[in-house]
RNA sequence: CGCGGGGUGGAGCAGUCUGGAAGCUCGUCGGGCUCAUAACCCGAAGGUCGUAGGUUCAAAUCCUGCCCCCGCAACCA
């Protein structure tokens, strides 16, 4: 098909928060998105794929000055780091945007300023009541006793400055089209949360600048105002093809806008859905056709977090199993609509029984008797028998399955699909027993057509298989000397050249794994990890020679001075009372004799100690404090707990009984 | 009554919108085979589909109450 009368197809996933290195979560995305995007092509589309980073805000500024470069360093490293995990997931973007770009800068100024003048944009008040130490609002509702909830200060009325785009204006165009168009939200499920919780109560005005931090891009014709993340980052998908606010956009643009898919986590689907299209409305743009939220990517052992230190990133997986493996792994695992689970043993799992034992297998043995029958020479003798049948019925089947599937965005279940090839064929090796036909000479052309057919099987498979793990899938093609199939060649079986010589030994694609080897390998790994980063550190480290005793590094303060420390108050407490705070999930609320006095203090740690065990102890209490407010009960102190990396919690206590109030210093 | 997700054989999940014989992968047990990466193929065991009611000829699926788990949020001082 000549290139100019493919159908165009632009899908994007979301672009990337800069705060830091993407986890195996983020890596999902980009991964769905590559395979859809592999497929679309195979399907004979003119597909352009753009992917990115999002680079301002406020927690980038504070990043960068924590790390003591500029915003723009900072977010040029993560980028950067960003772009090379894509590029060894074997992605297929074609275009990578950020948020920096100078062209992109451009536009969104120019936009703002053109939705300023058409009067979707207003000046307007953020108006609170404003804490001036804290330099933050607070509504009504979040006041504690009147007061500042973070400091306990008296707030005073304020507004400050801030532009606002009127979405109430475009809130009904919005809504009959998300009516008229049910494929636009997917899943379907969270079309109705959109509806019910943000479209049908009525839509808030959006607040689009501030003027709290500068890292951003800012208002032209007002520059103490940064234009403020959503009409930054949206803006992405039409900028990135060249959309130009006033007069002539490119013809890339005309050529790919609509969006056909943005591919985007659940967490953000009301942007997508709501913002986006109304942004779009008020430019006169029309609005992409589909937003796909995309569940999660779960860690099996609990919550991914980096302050735990458990956190998997795709290039330390990709290490361990390889990209392809990666690739299968988190395509495979993820259902359409739930959260998937990652976790080492489960990776093992489908890396040995899916990779290795019914796919790698499955070539070894093929082309293993290819060559020891025939000295490596497919011929299709046409020697068939039922069996055939029900072998090509299967395989073609299934591409037409895989197909299905996949025009509903259902990866995971096309994967499995084609796998049933696989497994289709190591059967068919059963049936036809290939060994027992060699044995005799007048079934040799039966036993070449059995191999044939086998090898077409895997070929149309393999071929298949391109989109989801490129690199597996020419591997395959390579040792069976052939190259990939097109789609459109998949309706009919039997287009392996017949004469054709596979290589003559196989190559194994993936080696079974043993999961013990794997856990030992990567808990010296997180050891190593820790250690470095302990590195530098003053070391103490191994007091007790050769104890192993489990150790855990958390992010250093700044250091402090002498008079800095002398300003905290400690003091032996003594727990007289304590009981369960009701409707609060962690809280326990004790009195503490402290000296003479005895506070009430409030403690998050429910989960860990009954109010029955703490009557009676001795701990270890801040006592300076500024009494706060939890969950309606004042809390003057604070209980010292040591934390390990699961979150679990030991109470500071005396070594030696030591009277209530005794200072700790 | 904060918001949301979930509870289906030992493990991980599909099926729930659009009621109609409980399915997939792994594991376990038994068998087969020997081309292959101790792999592959066949068979079996194992589930009152969280729980209590309701609607229906028929409920994992629709309705109601309750219990438990997990995110987020609040209250991790």
């Amino acid at each position: 098909m000549c290139q100019n009368c493919k159908k165009p197809y632009y899908i994007t996933t979301a672009i990337a928060y800069t705060s830091g290195k993407p986890h195996i979560g983020n890596t999902y995305e980009i991964v769905l998105a590559d395979s859809i995007a592999r497929y679309k092509r195979e399907q004979g589309y003119d597909v352009f794929f753009q992917t990115g980073t999002d680079e301002h805000g406020q927690k980038i500024e504070l990043k960068a000055g924590e790390a003591g470069v500029t915003p723009k360093e900072f977010v040029d490293n993560v980028s950067t780091e960003i772009k090379k995990i894509w590029d060894l997931m074997n992605t297929s973007y074609d275009k990578f945007i950020r948020t920096t770009d100078e062209d992109h800068e451009k536009q969104v100024q120019k936009i703002f300023k053109r939705l300023y003048d058409q009067g979707d944009i207003y000046k307007g008040y953020y108006e609170g009541l404003y804490c001036t130490p804290c330099e933050a609002f607070f509504t009504e509702s979040q006041l504690v006793d009147g007061k500042c909830p973070d400091c306990g200060r008296p707030v005073q009325p304020a507004k400050e400055e801030a532009y606002f785009f009127r979405m109430s204006k475009y809130a009904d165009r919005l809504i009959s089209h998300i009516n008229e168009h049910p494929e636009f939200i997917q899943p379907v499920a969270r079309k109705n949360e959109m509806m019910n919780n943000f479209l049908l109560p009525g839509l808030q005005d959006l607040c689009v600048s501030r003027t709290s931090f500068t890292w951003g891009i800012p208002v032209d014709f007002e520059p103490e105002h940064v234009i403020y993340v959503w009409l930054d980052a949206l803006t992405n998908y039409i900028t990135g093809i060249g959309y130009h606010c006033e007069g002539d956009s490119t013809e890339q643009f005309k050529k790919y806008w609509p969006a056909d898919l943005h591919l985007i986590g659940k967490d953000i689907i009301r942007f997508h859905t709501i913002y986006w299209p109304i942004f779009l409305m008020a430019l006169d743009l029309p609005l992409p056709k589909q937003v796909f939220g995309h569940p999660w990517l779960l860690q099996g052992d609990g919550k991914m977090s980096k302050s735990r230190g458990n956190v998997l990133y795709a290039d330390t997986l990709a290490e361990f199993f390889g990209v392809d493996a990666v690739r299968y792994f988190v395509l495979h695992e993820m259902p359409f609509d739930n959260d998937g689970v990652i976790s080492w043993e489960l990776m093992v799992e489908r890396m040995n029984s899916d990779l290795a034992n019914i796919l790698g297998n499955l070539v070894n043995r093929t082309i293993s008797m290819t060559n020891k029958y025939f000295g490596g020479t497919v011929t299709d003798t046409k020697i068939s028998e039922e069996v055939d049948e029900e072998l090509k019925a299967a395989v073609l089947s299934a591409v037409k399955k895989a197909d299905e599937k996949m025009d509903k965005l259902r990866v995971a279940d096309a994967i499995t699909e084609i796998f049933n090839i696989f497994r289709r064929s190591n059967k068919y090796i059963d049936e036809t027993m290939p060994w027992a036909l060699a044995k005799d000479e007048a079934k040799k052309d039966r036993l070449a057509s059995v191999l044939y057919n086998l090898t077409e099987a895997i070929t149309i498979g393999a071929s298949l298989l391109h989109s989801f793990m490129p690199e597996t899938s020419e591997k395959i093609l390579n040792q069976l000397n052939t190259s990939k199939r097109e789609l459109k060649d998949m309706e009919v079986f039997g287009l392996y050249p017949s004469g054709n010589k596979v290589v003559e030994k196989p190559e194994i694609l993936f080696a079974r794994m043993d999961i013990k080897e794997v856990m030992e390998k990567v808990e010296a790994m997180e050891k190593s990890a820790s250690q470095a980063a302990s590195e530098g550190e003053a070391g103490s480290a191994d007091n007790a020679a050769g104890q192993t005793e489990t150790s855990i590094d958390i992010e250093a303060k700044p250091e402090i001075t002498y008079d800095d420390f002398a300003r905290l108050q400690f003091q032996v407490g003594e727990v007289l009372a304590c009981e369960e705070v009701p409707k609060s999930r962690k809280l326990l609320c004790s009195q503490v004799k402290v000296g003479s006095q005895v506070r009430q203090i409030v403690s998050g740690i429910k989960a860990h100690y009954t109010p029955e065990q703490m009557v009676g102890k001795k701990v270890m209490v801040i006592t300076n404090l500024k009494p706060a407010k939890l969950a309606g009960l004042v809390s003057e102190g604070m209980l010292l707990c040591a934390e390990d990396e699961n979150g679990d919690l030991s109470l500071m206590t005396v070594d030696r009984d030591m009277p209530a109030g005794a200072e700790i210093c």
